[in-house]
DNA sequence: CGAAACGTTGACTTGTTTCAATAACTGTGG
DNA sequence: CCACAGTTATTGAAACAAGTCAACGTTTCG
């Protein structure tokens, strides 16, 4: 018996936005074909590659950044279970970024043809894609509010308690934390701050018993009290039912 | 006799990447059917409101930005004509951001249905409101790493050198420069700096006879000197004829 | 067991912000 | 046509946040 299609992570996340029927399931599905698996740390698309497929993350956890002529690595952000990856890629005629595996992933490939396809059979599917796109687009934004107007420690904290919600949505994590396997420079790497600092600002955090990151897990000490810090406020992320009918 | 619907520069921008027929062009034109205009400063969109409307601009600039709870500002980009606006907010509940118009802007209303309606007429539509929204997501992930890895300077002149690309596609810009009705204040805004520091950059722009902002004008006073100060390569704006036949 | 990656801390330097004061525009009404 | 208010631009001095360099401790993994 075949495991069914609203099982998968990416399925669940566009219901979260377009109520899809038994059909546009069985479209989704068939995108889920070509499962592979890569292995930590060996990038999966690259700066300039001519890419033919995307991916649907099934498990682990990705990221994508640019490299700067001087070498400074900006990460823009990571995939989580669910999530899309490199979709971008398939409607340029070359990656603008790479994206690399910070653990051992699976996911599915999706070529741009079958997507396109997908579009035709069901334009219903075209939307839900669209709006997938839109929430990471809002996410990029938030990063991009966070580095821009935010202060170190505000942006830090904004940042985990972000990375906590969407773990959540998957399952992944609950307000008392979740497993995390970034580096302290990684997270530097993202958060547009050097990892010298960044280390400073977790001492701090842990410090004022707010937040403990240690040995790849992230621990809320006291969620409201980060809350509060970072100003959060999920609205961005639109996770609350399915809008089109 | 109508304007040929090829003339609009939203037309334009999206046939640079699918090849359109005449009659994904009809049903393109119909998207234009609700002409509005705004006055300067009053704000089209803002944060919350429930938006039932896109727009593809005609004429004048625009800014999308959020506002944090401190009241700092960060704007997130500038859209020019022939750009779609608050396409995100349309497939959300809720805009996430607030557009504000910085000069008179004409604008062609797109109700969300409408653009579902011309999904389901032709799949190959959505595809190339796809790759616009890749694009513009492209634009605010370069904007994300000019913000998180680069100085004060480079940051300033990759901004003003993308804003000047993006004219130049529209024959609004040249390599001498272009009309620009930014403020400092506003530049300070996007770039995630004080308005007080973008003053003494440009003021060192202007002595190293690199560039001129002044009077609502952008003078490239040392174009190639410019590119290779800021490493400015417009790889990400992909703009290189139909991918999609 | 050793090497490499990752984490920690202090001292010093740099880029950027803030505050404050003044000057130059822009548009409006008398 | 000028006076005025409001916005925008300019500059200096002092304060501050974050970066760099350098050394050392700790964990992970082959």
């Amino acid at each position: 018996m075949p495991i069914p299609v609203q099982e998968s992570p990416f399925a669940r996340k566009l219901g979260a936005y377009v109520a899809l029927t038994d059909t546009e399931f069985a479209i989704l599905a068939a995108l889920h074909k070509r499962r592979r698996i890569f292995p930590a740390g060996q990038d999966m698309i690259y700066q300039g590659q001519s890419v033919r497929a995307a991916y649907i993350l099934a498990s682990g956890w990705v990221c994508s950044y640019k490299i700067l002529p001087g070498g400074a690595r900006q990460i823009v952000d990571f995939q989580i279970p669910g999530d899309f990856l490199g979709l971008r890629s398939i409607l340029f005629r070359a990656a603008d970024h790479n994206v690399e595996p910070l653990t051992r992933v699976t996911a599915s490939e999706v070529l741009a043809s079958d997507l396109i396809d997908a579009f035709t059979r069901t334009p219903r599917l075209a939307t839900a894609v669209l709006w997938a796109v839109s929430r990471d687009e809002a996410m990029v934004v938030e990063h991009l509010i966070n580095i821009g107007r935010r202060d170190a420690m505000q942006r830090t904290v904004h940042f985990l308690l972000e990375l906590g919600a969407r773990l959540m949505l998957v399952g992944l994590g609950t307000k008392e934390g979740y497993a995390c396997p970034l580096s302290q420079y990684v997270l530097a790497d993202a958060l547009g701050l050097s990892a010298v600092h960044v280390n400073r600002i977790l001492r701090q955090l842990r410090e004022r018993h707010l937040l403990t990151f240690r040995n790849g897990k992230v621990i809320f000490d006291d969620f409201d009290g980060l809350v509060e810090l970072a100003e959060f406020d999920l609205a961005y992320l639109d996770q609350s039912g399915p809008l089109l009918r």
